[in-house]
DNA sequence: CACTTTATGCAACGAAAGGTTGCACATCGC
DNA sequence: GCGATGTGCAACCTTTCGTTGCATAAAGTG
């Protein structure tokens, strides 16, 4: 049994310097280009581009606002994606049923079908 | 605050194509370079490079059969992974308090399949 | 208004990742 | 011994992630 996700989707978040975007976005409501690269040890430019993926996803939405472009989280999107890692991870952990005990952080039982 | 994730882990995961190979030796409970080409639609050395990939972030394991080299999940590891999965996941929820019903309704529109 | 600062955008380029093909080599079954 | 099967290594291509450099637009300030 495979989970159905949908792999843009996933590939975007799967990015460690886009999570950290992600992460500074939704702690500071929003943010632009050089806001981030300020908070993130990377170039305004490649932050730029990262928003450009982000954005083509749906995850982000930017908004023109005089000299910047302030970009927003798309929390619908998100919260899609978010279920989709669950999804995922619920998906492994039935099938990893004898190492439940090791996982003690995961303690969502779940009843995923097979 | 970001969650501590072990970046790592968490790229091994991110590629499609190694999460259907995870699925395949979890639903087969091991296989070979040539058996997990003949499930996914790449080529045989590109999965033996993805295999390399998951040995070295100790996702699974090698182990020299005679002629073949078959490889084995690391189950511990792997619940590892899910956890950081779910970590993330929860502190992207909790950041997105209102939207919470959102996110159930989609949980519902995720399928999964064989 | 002119000038400087600040925020973007575009382009070229390099390194690494994911994929391919081709071939050499080891091993199993007969 | 010999063919079929399973690996491993190497070269090469494309995309992605990151860089630097430069041009341009919008504020802010004298």
């Amino acid at each position: 049994m495979s989970v159905l996700v949908d792999d843009d989707l996933w590939s975007a978040v799967g990015d460690p310097t886009r999570r950290r975007m992600i992460d500074r976005l939704l702690a500071d409501g929003s943010g632009t280009a050089t806001s981030l690269a300020e908070q993130i040890p990377v170039t305004r430019q490649a932050i730029a581009k990262h928003l450009a993926v982000l954005d083509r996803v749906g995850l982000v939405h930017g908004a023109a606002a005089g000299r910047e472009r302030r970009y927003r989280v798309d929390e619908a999107r998100l919260a899609r994606a978010v279920a989709q890692l669950n999804a995922v991870g619920d998906a492994w952990d039935s099938r990893m049923e004898r190492i439940k005990r090791i996982a003690e952080t995961i303690q969502q039982t779940t009843e995923t079908k097979e």
